[in-house]
DNA sequence: GTTCTAGAAC
DNA sequence: GTTCTAGAAC
């Protein structure tokens, strides 16, 4: 490599033995850039150069401040210096050194003056890369000097600024992964001689500004609270302008759409929000796949409501979860339904996902316009010659449909056997496809007991049950076929194109996207799931429940795992195994896989007060009786050992329902700690602590629940010194000996609980 | 929430 | 080869 640099340099020599008026023409059409890499040790800043001086056809030179004193480190001013007579000779000059703070990048900004355009390159990977490389790199892992690299690459990357086009940048380029460098690398391979490129900030995405935002906003708040952040936003507008210049120009195709830096967390998760709302109708579950089917048999054909019942339960048991997260939906016109009652009192009795299976009252054929409720798929209880008329559904649904499911379904079969259903694509030119976003029929026959129809069974229950059962299976697994299906298509249940599935995603991650699409649809729809309105998710519960509505906007759907505490709450008496404590409204449980040395949940006992999102301001003094009463076991703890702190709080997404606070030693000493999770659950802002949630609900009768997806995966970082380490065992290891003192504003308002030492300086 | 396990990272 | 993570299933 180093050859290759002075190759470059001995090229460049002979540009400017001309004269000088040459020279300056020369160096006009050169337009020599400066680019200023920004990482800290072991992001790849002097790999970027190399790989850009190899192959880019304009002469560069590398300013390195590690080896520009001859092979040895040396100063700034030295790099300066050199920068500065590189670019007199025309040269575009790489500025190799971490260039993490503002003041550090200052001078260099200067160089050249204002004609010369400067860049700068983010190399901002993930802390534990650079610490592994920058460990290697020291030769011996694991040795002081390995331990050195590491707490250099720390203590650097907390304290780094990113940069802004306000310091004097024209363009700014974030890596955030090495796809991002390596596309980097082939910009700036790309630039000829005299070329330039746009101005603008480019490459942060996303999902990663979040995560990135998170640990700054935490850092932010733990190391210096008065920051510059009006700053960050001054930045950004001028981002944004820049951004859309960029656009306008439609320069730079290939490059990420940029997203400015500074505060843009959450202006970046609205606009999503926008997008998802405004093509998905405001309703997330949209996408959902749903089956609304009819009672089969019970209406004309006479069924005994008490038997279809315990086949309806029995069946949608059997299927809801070979189905994913498709959800199943029994729908029955009137309002006084017997049938509709019967199956939500056993469907609750053998706890039937409430998210997965629910009955409606409504018109079939009316459920998206009428109910609000979109069903990609519904059932016709259909007649044996599968055509329009008699009466009920059948009648409703084939009116509904028009014409084209009259040919559809002919297209599919002439007839239809008891017991037997049949799948019937619904041609998006039918008024039940375009206004209630049905994109499949499927037709079904049941037994019929009725005299004076067909296929009388002169009731044999036997054989009808049988029967009944068969046709749930055949309408069951042709729902599941769909379900199925949706794993290549584009369409959303509802019709509408659904933008989140079509969004452009890179190369590599579309493949495997493709490779594994039916457990991404899984995801997807969980994801959905998750995102369902408090309301809307009542609504699915059966429960009216409206005050949730305005509530912490987005509220999870509850696996069928995630009850145990519910069921502790609700008969804390069957638990005396587990339960500590029985008060009135609060019960008091070691948790079953504790996190540390010490750690309970107080659980709420009242009904239907799942998560801190359900929280208004009627609970503050439940709040407050969980505090208290999990400060009284703190104390009891801290008898036993005084070494111990504690804190006390909520997860604000929490796995497991019920409302729980956690009451949890700071040793994190548990071999059930396993997990990224595990750690960021306890140890990023997704542990809201009790003091605040009080705080917050009394102030604004709620708690204001940011929902910042990556923040469970956020790197590790020491809870006391916030350190970074690139593994769980690594972290334990640490934590297990770190007595750094825990972050200030884990020691204000009462946040941690100990015993103060005696010189009175707490932790 | 945990367990299991494939496969990525080391 | 071993360690570790992350996703699916429960």
């Amino acid at each position: 490599m180093e050859a290759m640099e002075i190759d470059r340099e001995s090229m460049s020599q002979n540009h400017i033995t001309r004269e000088d008026k040459e020279e300056e023409e020369e160096r006009g059409k050169l337009n020599p850039i400066v680019v200023l890499l920004v990482g800290a040790p072991g992001s790849g800043k002097s790999t970027f150069c190399d790989h850009v001086m190899m192959n880019c056809p304009r002469p560069w030179a590398r300013i390195c401040q590690d080896t520009i004193n001859n092979g040895k480190a040396g100063t700034k001013i030295q790099c300066l210096t050199s920068a500065g007579s590189a670019l007199k000779d025309g040269k575009s000059v790489f500025i190799d050194r971490c260039n993490l703070d503002r003041e550090q990048r200052a001078d260099f900004l200067k160089l050249g003056g204002p004609q010369v355009e400067k860049h700068a390159v983010v190399l901002d990977l993930p802390a534990k890369l650079c610490i592994s490389r920058s460990v290697k790199r020291s030769g011996h892992e694991g040795n002081l000097q390995g331990g050195k690299a590491a707490a250099v690459v720390n203590r650097m990357l907390q304290k780094k600024e990113l940069p802004k086009l306000g310091e004097g940048f024209t363009r700014i380029t974030f890596c955030q992964d090495e796809k991002d460098v390596q596309e980097t690398i082939n910009t700036y391979n790309a630039l000829g001689p005299s070329d330039s490129l746009s101005s603008g900030c480019f490459g942060q995405k996303n999902a990663n500004v979040k995560i990135q935002l998170g640990i700054m906003k935490f850092l932010k708040k733990v190391d210096s609270p008065g920051d510059a952040s009006s700053e960050a936003n001054v930045s950004q507008k001028c981002v944004h302008n820049e951004v859309s210049k960029e656009k306008d120009h439609g320069i730079e195709g290939t490059q990420n759409c940029s997203v400015p830096s500074g505060h843009a967390c959450e202006d970046v998760k609205d606009c999503d929000k926008v997008e998802m709302t405004s093509v998905a109708d405001g309703n997330a579950s949209d996408n959902i796949p749903t089956l609304a089917f009819p009672s089969i048999s019970t209406a004309d054909f006479q069924f005994n409501l008490e038997k279809a019942s315990d086949i309806i339960v029995e069946k949608v048991e059997e299927f809801i979860n070979k189905i994913g997260k498709a959800r199943l939906v029994l729908v029955d016109l009137s309002h006084g339904s017997k049938i509709l009652s019967l199956v939500r009192t056993k469907a609750a009795k053998k706890n039937v996902d409430p998210n997965k299976f629910f009955t409606v009252v409504g018109d079939i054929t009316r459920l998206h316009s009428g109910e609000g409720l979109n069903c990609n798929v519904i059932a016709n209880a259909a007649n044996w010659r599968l055509k329009p008329g008699g009466g009920g559904v059948n009648a409703a649904i084939f009116s509904a449909a028009g014409l084209a499911l009259e040919s559809a379904t002919k297209e599919r079969a002439g007839s239809l056997k008891p017991g037997k259903a049949v799948v019937v694509p619904l041609p998006p030119t039918s008024p039940l496809f375009t206004r209630e976003g049905v994109t499949h029929v499927i037709h079904v026959l049941g037994p019929n007991m009725n005299p004076q129809r067909p296929n009388f069974l002169n009731n044999d229950y036997v054989q009808g049950c049988e029967v009944l059962r068969e046709a749930y299976t055949s309408l069951f697994e042709g729902f599941a076929s769909i379900v199925r299906s949706y794993g290549g298509s584009s369409k959303g249940s509802s019709g509408r194109s659904v933008k989140s599935e079509t969004s452009p995603t890179n190369g590599g991650q579309k493949v495997k996207r493709e490779a594994v699409y039916e457990s991404d649809v899984n995801k997807k729809y969980k994801g959905f799931q998750k995102d369902l309105k408090p309301g809307v998710r009542n609504y699915l519960n059966g429960k009216e429940d409206l005050d949730k509505e305005d509530g912490g906007g987005m509220t999870k759907a509850w696996g069928s795992w995630a009850k145990a505490l519910y069921n502790i709450a609700m008969h804390p008496d069957k638990h005396k195994n587990v339960v500590i404590e029985i008060l009135d409204d609060v019960v008091v449980l070691n948790d079953l896989y504790p996190k540390a040395q010490r750690h309970l949940l107080v659980l709420a006992r009242g009904e239907g007060l799942d998560c801190l999102a359900d929280v208004r301001r009627e609970h503050l003094s439940l709040l407050k009786t969980m505090h208290a009463v999990g400060l009284k076991w703190t104390e009891k703890f801290l008898d036993e050992n005084k070494s111990l702190t504690f804190r006390l709080g909520y997860h604000s997404v929490p796995s497991m329902r019920q409302l729980h606070l956690h009451v949890i030693s700071q040793d994190f000493n548990s071999q059930h700690l396993k997990n990224k999770k595990h750690w960021n659950s306890f140890n990023t802002p997704f542990f809201r602590d009790s003091v605040d949630v009080i705080q917050e609900v009394s102030d604004h009768g709620k708690v204001v629940l940011k929902n910042e997806d990556n923040i469970l995966s956020m790197e590790l970082r020491c809870h006391r010194c916030r350190s970074a380490h690139p593994n769980i065992p690594r972290l334990r290891s640490h934590i297990s000996s770190c007595q750094a003192s825990f972050p200030a504003s884990l020691l204000q308002n009462g946040r941690l609980v100990f015993v103060p030492s005696e010189d009175g300086t707490g932790k």
